[in-house]
DNA sequence: ATAGGGTTAG
């Protein structure tokens, strides 16, 4: 019989409701509703009576309702149950039988609320009935109540067995009672069921390995008799989820070697140890392995797979894999996009993003937060806005994954205030969230904002990590606050808690440097033991910005010395030389570059028009509107220079005249960039967002500042370094970058 | 009559 005439009300269907009455002999117990007056307390007694399981003579045994109670939980039909339960409370029959199996029929129909009701009424229970209501609370994660059940068995006299234990753990572990746990324990050893047990065993191993006690761990199982895959599995999941991928293979050969079988599991979980510690080779065996056990279509083992290609780096394998498998999960696309994010194909990613959302997979916090993480190196804020609607739908934007990516996409976006309010939000705060705000707040060049919130932390007294403290110290340099950061750099130095990192180093000297005190700044570098490439670059262009050729040559020397032929270098110091007008130098440069044939990392600008990503190069006409771009950038060009715009022909390299240096500049990335966006989008009044790969350059910051009085329009450029907010002609790095 | 391990993220 159909489940569909559910859907029919036997008042308004007679015709129904009669041919199913006729036939009710033949049908299963869960149609029986459809009768009229179903919940009458006769009806129940009288289909019971008639009931083909159990004829009248006998309806009234333990037996008969032992096995009716069996058709229920069979058909899952709570309804019946509670018929059922109805009938049989006017009867006095082997309570503590037909209550348990009352009590199975309730779980199996998924309703743990009634089990507990008839649970709760019983004089007195089995073993067996405490073991179903601990196992259905834990399979709910209601593990404080399958605790609290736990200990009220034993207060009741009631001693738990190998079944108890072999679920209860698991309650100890979701709860983090270590000592709880601990106890539970003691208890199995006593009544000798840890060693015996192999179900025990696993679950104690599995325990001590949520707890991160993984010598406890290792300790039980070595004391298990007969260790099957389950439970070497649960032992090589613990040592890969911490770390310690060497322990987890050293566990797979050795149950290899003792014959034990690893399944779909066991492989996955040893390849996420190779996926950890990017161990190619390792991996590349365990596929074989997978092969020969032919769990080719395994989706667990397959999906562990793609993940161990991709973290070696190896994002085509991952695609043989995922091609291979014709049903990927939700769990095998977050995968691929997971990795294609995290080796740098964010465009591919959102492709296969909308391929999954196609066949109707529904994204979860994981592939969100993954997806947001490609809008946001990306600075698609469009397509970042769309996955921020589509978190709302799941509500999950107060997840904290996916929470922290849309605080980095807007903060990397240049919207502090919409990265703040999602931060306000959050159901947890916790120190990466708060990193990412700080951060946020520090490209965006909000010094004190940042400060705020740091100093929030120091009250809320979350732990501060090495992350906090470089996203600090770059917000009082994006800011410009040198005494603020000199504060809580020198507080770093002088404890002992947190050892100071090259980046924190770098930071300040970034901030000393660009605040003009480049004797300092440089006095930091030497006193660094083993100052690096990166710390004297970071000397190099803050020279650049003061125009301190001397201090200049000094760092380049030694980043010379510490990287023969840096390209990076040489362009620093070609730009210093140009700025500061020193032709000859820069005359010199450009041939010793072109001696080592180096050649400039070719700057690209891009802006993101109806949820599409349109890229500009110098001097690159060959774009599709080329003819409209220059168009704009003609008229723009004539406003500003009414506004007062004179081209800084210093930023231009080539050795041109004026006229020629003014049109190169004319054709800067980040220019034609602009003209496009702003020729797209001419009636709209909000902010242009453009981006550029490397550092924005002088001129065109200044030319950005007119055009944002031309048009009567706020321009948002975000460079390699950091974020301009650029309106009415001024800038939030204050001119200074 | 009741039981144990797995794959995706900042």
């Amino acid at each position: 019989m159909p489940r569909s005439l559910h859907l029919c009300r036997p008042s308004t269907c007679p015709f129904v409701s009669n041919l199913v009455s006729r036939s009710d002999a033949t049908l299963p117990w869960s149609n029986r509703q459809l009768r009229p007056n179903p919940s009458s307390l006769h009806w129940v007694a009288r289909s019971i009576d008639a009931s083909p399981l159990c004829g009248p003579s006998q309806a009234r045994t333990p037996q008969s309702y032992s096995s009716l109670l069996g058709r229920c939980a069979e058909t899952r039909c709570l309804l019946d149950v509670r018929r059922v339960q109805t009938h049989l409370i006017k009867t006095a029959l082997c309570p503590t039988l037909l209550g348990h199996k009352l009590v199975d029929a309730y779980l199996k129909c998924s309703s743990v609320s009634d089990a507990r009701g008839v649970f709760d009424e019983m004089p007195e229970r089995h073993v067996v009935t405490w073991n179903s209501m601990i196992a259905s609370y834990i399979k709910r994660r209601r593990s404080e109540e399958a605790v609290e059940l736990y200990e009220r068995m034993m207060s009741e006299g009631v001693f738990p067995d190998e079944y108890t234990f072999s679920s209860v753990f698991k309650a100890f572990s979701d709860l983090g009672r270590v000592a709880g746990g601990q106890r539970a324990h003691g208890l199995a050893v006593v009544l000798g069921l840890e060693v015996s047990n192999v179900f025990v065993g696993s679950a104690l191993v599995d325990m001590y390995a949520k707890f991160g006690r993984m010598r406890d761990a290792q300790l039980v199982a070595d004391r298990v008799t007969d260790q099957d895959v389950v439970l070497l599995t649960a032992l090589i999941v613990g040592y890969v989820q911490h770390g310690e991928e060497f322990k987890a293979q050293a566990v797979f050969s050795d149950m290899v070697r003792k014959g034990i079988k690893p399944n779909e599991f066991t492989l996955a979980s040893t390849l996420i140890g190779c996926a950890n510690s990017a161990d190619l080779k390792s991996g590349k065996s365990i596929h074989a392995c997978i092969v020969k056990a032919g769990f080719d279509y395994a989706i667990a083992s397959q999906t562990s797979l793609l993940t161990m290609y991709s973290k070696c780096g190896i994002i085509d394998d991952s695609f043989k894999v995922f091609n291979y498998l014709a049903n990927p999960n939700l769990v095998t696309w977050t995968s691929l996009i997971v990795g294609l994010v995290q080796n740098g194909r964010e465009e591919i990613a959102l492709l296969k993003f909308r391929e999954m959302l196609q066949n109707s997979v529904n994204p979860n916090s994981f592939t969100l937060s993954s997806v947001l993480r490609a809008c946001s190196s990306l600075a698609m804020l469009e397509t970042g806005k769309q996955i921020h609607a589509v978190l709302t739908k799941y509500g999950l934007v107060r997840n904290g994954y996916a929470g922290v990516a849309l605080i980095d996409l807007y903060g990397k976006c240049g919207m502090a205030e919409m990265a703040r309010s999602v931060f306000d939000r959050l159901i947890d705060i916790d120190v990466v969230s708060m990193n990412s705000m700080i951060y946020g707040y520090a490209v965006n060049g909000m010094g004190q904002e940042a400060l705020e919130l740091y100093n929030r932390m120091k009250d809320l007294e979350l732990e501060q990590n090495q992350v906090t403290f470089v996203a600090v110290l770059l917000a009082c340099s994006n800011a410009g606050l040198v005494e603020e950061g000199w504060q809580i750099f020198s507080y770093l130095r002088d404890s002992r808690e947190t050892e100071l990192r090259r980046d924190h180093y770098a930071c300040m000297v970034d901030l000393l440097g660009r605040s003009g005190r480049l004797e300092e700044a440089e006095m930091l570098v030497t006193q660094m033991n083993n100052p690096d490439l990166v710390m004297w670059r970071t000397l190099l262009s803050a020279c650049r910005v003061h125009g301190d050729v001397k201090t200049a040559e000094r760092a380049m020397k030694k980043v010379l010395e510490l990287a023969p032929g840096d390209e990076g270098t040489h362009v620093l110091l070609s730009n210093l030389y140009a700025a500061t007008c020193n032709w000859s130098q820069l005359i010199e440069m450009k041939s010793t570059m072109r001696d080592m044939k180096l050649k400039k990392n070719p700057a690209v600008s891009w802006v993101e028009v109806d949820r599409e990503v349109h890229t500009f190069m110098a001097g690159d006409l060959s774009h599709l509107g080329s003819k409209e771009i220059l168009n704009t950038l003609e008229e723009l060009i004539e406003k500003v220079r009414n506004l007062g715009y004179i081209p800084d022909t210093r930023y231009v390299l080539q050795d041109l005249d004026e006229e020629k240096k003014e049109t190169s500049l004319y054709y800067h990335s980040e220019k034609l960039a602009l003209a496009f966006a702003l020729s797209r989008t001419k009636n709209k009044t909000n902010s242009v967002r453009i981006l550029k790969n490397l550092r924005v350059c002088g001129d065109c910051h200044s030319w950005m500042k007119y055009v944002s009085v031309a048009v009567g329009r706020e321009i948002v450029a975000r460079d390699a370094k950091r974020y301009h907010h650029i309106k009415d002609g001024l800038c939030s790095c204050r001119d200074y970058w």
